[in-house]
DNA sequence: ACAGATGAAATCGTAGGACGATATTGACGG
DNA sequence: CCGTCAATATCGTCCTACGATTTCATCTGT
């Protein structure tokens, strides 16, 4: 008999953990700097905390909390410093899988129809939420397109996930749209095969993000 | 009473049971594909069971091993495209690197004598074991003068560590001297200041490499 | 009232045991 | 030789325990 590994379901309890993190995270349920009691935490979510361990080790490894020893795991809140590393290091990613994307088969390209989609939705009704989605649905398609398995590996994403959240109180909806016009932009490119127009339209939305992140208050980020 | 909390010595069990895998793999004590069984490992380790699972689930977030439900943990073993896909988000975040570099300031480019240093040993007594102390010093380098924090957290270096001890019985003594040469080139552009150079240093390393993975025979990659 | 000392409580780090779930292996029969 | 099946190995998860360290409230002397 040929074992039929369940495509989606044999996921362990450890990433499922993590995932509700994160996902608490895009909620606003757990605050960037909020200190993560481990007993608190098994209790939520029902598990032991074997588990939980394993689960905040793996953040861990993402950046996403910070462990100190004896002090336990926090989410972890970005400077400024590292919001602007962050964001060049992100940028360079993002146009490579870009660069890529556009060159690309016609096929594979029409991939990203979908990235386009859920731009127009985010249009109609744009919703803190929404935008979440489009944002998604943009860097998935975008690494389908790019056929780099190691790109969406090192791709700080989730990462910049603590950016957002740190950032939410002060996003006006107009930058939101902005944004996802950035998006939409770097879809339309890729899709039509140019790479250097893709690749300029990263470009455009990274320096607008770079402004963006210049003009917010001390106070959203961690001091040094 | 300030606390004091001893600089170098504060590390837990965890980072030192992945650092103990991490240089087994580059001392071929672990070689690629191998499985890592835990009831053998806490043995040889000395710790429990608990603090190895954190270890392993920390290497899995890097990508050095795989594990999969009920099977375990695996050293994990690169494919041939995952290779060329590693190398070139590699060669972007050394790209990146290297501009940063060169672009610094006069002192902060000083530091990179020391990985100049370092190849100028490589050159006299070329071991393998000193090749990859040349190539830590090259990287610790010039991380360091790029100043940028999430460069050396997401770059995937301890992969390509993978990627070393794959080809390792394929790679002649000429071709290490040539790739010490590469980091060379590189650290003389970044020294000098040489933002374009050293840009194009970095393109001529990893042009040398993709051209090399082409000619390794198949055996040397996982197969898919 | 307040800075610093002090001790209690909270929390973490690590070890180790238990047991069901699943994969792997090897024996068996066709 | 191939498929079936049971035995075994190994993993995933939960649980308990206890020393180590931090954190926090209390106390003390000025």
């Amino acid at each position: 008999m040929i074992a039929i590994p369940a495509l989606g379901g044999s996921v362990g309890t450890t990433e499922k953990v993590a995932e509700a993190i994160r996902s608490g995270i895009r909620t606003g349920q757990f605050v960037p700097g909020q200190h993560l009691v481990e007993a608190e935490l098994t209790l939520r979510l029902q598990i032991s905390r074997s588990s939980l361990r394993e689960a905040l080790r793996h953040l861990s490894g993402d950046g996403i909390v910070a462990i100190h020893r004896y002090r336990g795991a926090h989410i972890h809140r970005l400077s400024r410093k590292e919001v602007r590393d962050l964001l060049e290091v992100l940028e360079q990613l993002v146009r490579l899988a870009a660069r890529r994307g556009a060159g690309s088969t016609r096929e594979k390209r029409d991939l990203m129809d979908a990235a386009l989609e859920a731009a127009r939705r985010h249009d109609e009704d744009g919703g803190h939420h929404l935008y979440l989605s489009v944002r998604q649905a943009f860097y998935d398609a975008l690494f389908e397109v790019a056929d780099n398995q190691e790109l969406p590996r090192v791709t700080p994403l989730r990462r910049a996930d603590l950016f957002r959240a740190q950032i939410r109180p002060y996003q006006t909806r107009e930058q939101q749209e902005a944004h996802t016009q950035g998006y939409r932009l770097i879809a339309q490119a890729v899709i039509g095969g140019d790479v250097a127009a893709a690749e300029a339209a990263v470009g455009a939305l990274f320096a607008q993000t770079y402004a963006m992140v210049e003009t917010l208050p001390d106070i959203a980020f961690e001091m040094e």
